[in-house]
DNA sequence: CCTTCAGGTTAACGATCGCTAACAGGCTTG
DNA sequence: CAAGCCTGTTAGCGATCGTTAACCTGAAGG
């Protein structure tokens, strides 16, 4: 957990901008004169930086995906051999992201298509095997349960902490975040603990 | 619970094939061509039934929202005074609306920026009414917990019932849609249930 | 049988889009 | 100090978009 101190580059911004306005009016509806001045720049001024508007939206959503999955990752291998730490790492992982990133993970699961056939296909891949590692710990808590449905399971509990963006406008100070936080790792568990036969 | 059997009005065909077509690639993702030749015409034959695309999309969104409002309305006044049966029903009602149309769920929170003011003003107040009706559901299932809490957990619930697009491509046989239909009534219990103080 | 009209067609418009070309200023570097 | 790159500018091209205009056709109705 380094927190970087060192100003943002140029690309850095672009692409920050970009996601927010991406979520906000959909890729198609942002122009990249739009881009531009909300960095501070006109339009071509991001030829400099991105091989063109595709580019900038490949970027991100490889960048969410990679570090979703190499978080994920790690809280596997930190994770010991404790089925139930592992779920809750996972959960909690994601929520932070979730919280953290809002305009990403509208992104994520919305303007894919958009990708050129390649780079959707490595999206979709690193999302499959992120995914894979939710279904493989929750497995582990519900040997009983058919894995088709576990995987449906984990699909929904992602709809679930995805919803972030339709709560609060913005970031109103941080008690209400820590209120969110709390109250989506409840429901997750909670779904989760649903999946259980005969209870 | 009454059967169309006469055939769907070129309106009507219009106005799935666009449904479709916006879910899929987006409201500008998608040209008034594109939409025509869905249905068999050339694009400025839409001219004849809309008033122009953006009239499309609004009459899907306060579709939508009109009818979820009116259904959930229908299950509050059909539920006597039981809590636990009123808040099954809405869940109920939720899942088959969501995975009937699918596209539109989609939409429903995807292209909602794209309406005009009045439209937007009008669609998103259906919404947040229908949203009340949870909110008034659960709280008499939970009175300790807070309104606010217990709205954000409404709004998540709506995330993962409505993540059925991410599921299954499209409709499989009536077998995997009722385990789907099934499966998401569990999470869904299982999250509210989770609400619960101490337990 | 003639009129009307609903529901199509194609052509073409203005606007907007992503992107390239051509150029310019300011650091860095040999 | 000159050369060259890095990062920006403006002008403008070609394509595409939503929309309108003008025209056509078949069926209904008096």
């Amino acid at each position: 957990m380094s927190i970087r101190t060192d100003a943002p580059t140029r690309r850095e911004q672009i692409l920050k901008a970009a996601a927010r306005l991406f979520a906000e009016r959909g890729f198609h509806g942002v122009g990249v004169d739009e881009i531009g001045a909300a960095v501070g720049i006109s339009g071509p001024g991001l030829y400099r930086h991105f091989a063109g508007k595709d580019a900038m939206l490949a970027e991100l959503l490889v960048g969410i995906s990679e570090r979703l999955l190499s978080g994920g990752r790690l809280r596997v291998a930190e994770s010991g051999d404790d089925p139930d730490a592992l779920l809750a790492s996972l959960i909690d992982g994601h929520i932070d992201f979730a919280l953290d990133d809002r305009p990403l993970i509208t992104l994520h699961d919305r303007e894919l298509d958009r990708l050129r056939e390649s780079d959707r296909k490595l999206v979709r891949q690193l999302q499959r095997q992120y995914a894979e590692l939710w279904v493989t710990a929750v497995r582990r808590l519900h040997p009983a349960v058919e894995e088709a449905e576990v995987r449906a399971a984990v699909h929904a509990v992602f709809g679930l902490l995805n919803s972030t963006p339709h709560l609060g406008s913005q970031d109103d100070g941080r008690p209400e975040r820590a209120m969110t936080e709390t109250l989506l790792r409840k429901l997750a568990h909670g779904a989760f603990g649903a999946l259980a036969p005969q209870d």
